[in-house]
RNA sequence: GCGCCCGUAGCUCAAUCGGAUAGAGCAACAGCCUUCUAAGCUGUAGGUUAGUGGUUCGAUUCCACUCGGGCGUACCA
């Protein structure tokens, strides 16, 4: 990457002129007036040198030996800013990489044979899934992406409790159920499910067995076979958006490899623990923030949800990933901390743990936003939703802004098949040069863009090109970040210049000319690079690539 | 009360470890279709980056406080 290069070379000239190693920061300047490139390097040895920022600046500049066919041009600006003018000829040979690599354009080995386990969705099988779970299944679907293009290996991984009071209260609500077929007067549980589906469950029940489980006091059938039913809608509802697990894991699995026993008994012996009103506490520093000890096995004898997370994260550590990623709503902002300290506190390395924690969704109907927490008993699935706007526009919409920034996802805009609907803007770029190429293949059958063989890469120069081949060279930088920072949403804020520029090019640059058989060809490559680095970003945001609109 | 997160154009949001004149989209206004998709393009207008103070060559970014919003603060998950 040409950071990488200019990194050496300004490093070279630090070491001639004797100046103290500094790590170089290379940006990007908002304005094209101060180049392609800038560094502050200056700037910022200014303090230890002793000398103005523009002298210490002019020094590096002398002593810079580089390229003139990748840098055309280096100024000295403002307060001691160096910027560097990439070379057009730097921008058409990487026209090439694009149309060489495909679709393993943007894509780098910076973590090849490197593990990473990314647990997300994870409800619990008590429900299908609902509004408030999207932001988090999308959101974990692109960084899952986004890993894998730096070269992670990633387990894609579904975590429930399954022996917790939910999943109780899930086989009380079928049995209920299940008995009003035979009696509409049997009481319903309080804080029982009520969705239609909890009836279905039960129907499919009574279909198989009759009456004849009428006098039930285990109710583990009906518990199990609500997860089933629930666990296929849920499935089904992830397939439509493309999702799918590699490992589901469950809490009781836990228990039965004595895991959670294990655990427990680490902190007794560790004297971290200890009984008070028929519970065991665990003792919580001060120091690291908490208020007050918390309770890990209830005077029930039952975990609180605290001691099994402990023991699955304890687990997923001794299965050696080099990266493990929670997503998690800022509702559990608090408890994951907790988990994070119990489990440091046996004395494993948290720091291969990333908790990706986003803030809450409203959605805004008409004039109105409705909150729609992942607990409440209004539920709106998330299949209506795909339904309604379809799998792109969820998919978009959840990831489009930054996680940790509230998301006000509006449905009517969503659903608009319109120039406001952000969505199709970038989809719009890419069906677009869809038609320039059949075009160009059904009416120029002379015009052989598509070969491997060399094209007058110098026609290529008009401001609208250099600009669009500029932006398409920052894919693979712009990759690398993202996925550094787990930020899909800033593949969308690229790509959105990707094609804003193109719409420009192509308002400006005629493609298809019959007179002019070498621009024409040269044009098509241009065209066919832009739509393969929207295609790429299109797959990392998890969005499809249509070819006509 | 305490903890975490947030506050940027009328609305929804960007802004690369602190960088140069804070950017897009929508909404508003004015233009552009005998030529490859007008779901597009061009232009205009829109801001004390919630407020006050601090740190420094430089602050939307870091620190302190104030105001406003979200989420937590269970022997629920």
């Amino acid at each position: 990457m040409i950071k990488t290069y200019l990194h050496s070379v300004i490093n070279n000239a630090l070491k001639k002129l004797n100046f103290p190693e500094k790590s170089i920061q290379l940006d990007n300047p908002k304005d094209e007036k101060h180049g392609d490139i800038t560094t502050n390097v200056a700037l910022t040895l200014s303090k230890e040198l002793k000398q103005k920022p523009r002298d210490i600046a002019q020094s590096i500049m002398d002593n810079l030996d580089l390229n003139p066919e990748i840098i055309s041009k280096v100024e000295l600006a403002g307060a001691g800013f160096i910027n560097f003018f990439i070379s057009d000829k730097y921008y058409i040979a990487e026209l090439l990489n694009i149309l060489t690599e495909k679709d393993k354009y943007g894509k780098s080995d910076d973590f090849t044979g490197k593990k990473a386990n990314l647990e997300w969705v994870s409800a619990n099988p008590t429900g299908p899934l609902h509004l408030g779970h999207g932001r988090q299944v999308c959101l974990g679907k692109a960084i899952a992406n986004l890993l894998e293009c730096v070269g992670y290996d990633v387990t894609r991984e579904y975590y429930y409790n399954d022996a917790g009071n939910q999943m109780e209260n899930l086989g009380k609500s079928v049995y209920a159920r299940y008995m009003q077929i035979i009696d509409p007067n049997f009481p319903f549980p309080e804080d029982g499910y009520v969705g239609d589906y909890i009836k279905q469950i039960a129907q499919l029940i009574y279909d198989e067995r009759k009456d004849s489980l009428k006098n039930s006091t285990d109710l583990s059938l009906f518990k199990k076979a609500g997860e089933n039913y629930n666990f296929k809608m849920i499935r089904s509802t992830l397939n439509k958006l493309g999702i799918h697990h590699d490992i589901f894991s469950n809490e009781s699995q836990l228990y039965t490899d004595g895991k959670i026993d294990k655990t427990i008994n680490e902190f007794i012996a560790r004297g971290l623990a200890y009984e008070k009103d028929g519970a065991l506490w665990l003792k919580m520093d001060e120091k690291a923030g908490f208020d007050k000890d918390k309770v890990i096995r209830k005077s029930t004898g039952e975990p609180t949800y605290r001691l099994p997370d402990m023991a699955y994260h304890i687990e997923k550590l001794n299965r050696g990933y080099d990266l493990i990623i929670d997503i998690f709503g800022s509702d559990h902002g608090d408890t994951y901390k907790e988990v994070l300290y119990g489990v440091q506190s046996l004395g494993y390395d948290t720091s291969k743990i990333k908790v990706i924690i986003h803030q809450m969704v409203t959605f805004k109907e008409g004039t109105e936003s409705v909150k729609m927490s992942k607990r409440s008993d209004k539920s709106y699935p998330l299949d209506g939703l795909i339904e309604e706007v379809g799998a792109d526009a969820v998919q978009f919409f959840f990831v489009m802004r930054g996680a940790n920034t509230h998301l006000d996802f509006d449905i009517a805009l969503a659903k608009e098949h319109s120039d406001k609907n952000p969505v199709y803007y970038l989809q719009y770029a890419h069906a677009r040069i869809c038609g320039i190429l059949r075009n160009a293949e059904d009416n120029f059958p002379g015009f052989d863009f598509r070969s491997e063989a060399a094209f007058s890469d110098g026609l290529i120069g008009t401001e609208e090109e250099i600009q669009l081949l500029k932006i398409l060279a920052k894919f693979p930088e712009e990759v690398s970040s993202s996925a550094a920072s787990f930020e899909p949403h800033k593949i969308i804020t690229y790509l959105n210049v990707v094609a804003e520029r193109f719409h420009k090019f192509y308002h400006n640059n005629r493609v298809l000319d019959a007179e002019n058989k070498e621009l024409s060809i040269a044009r098509l490559k241009v065209c066919l690079a832009t739509k393969q680095i929207l295609k790429n970003g299109f797959e990392i945001i998890g969005i499809s690539a249509p070819e006509r609109m």
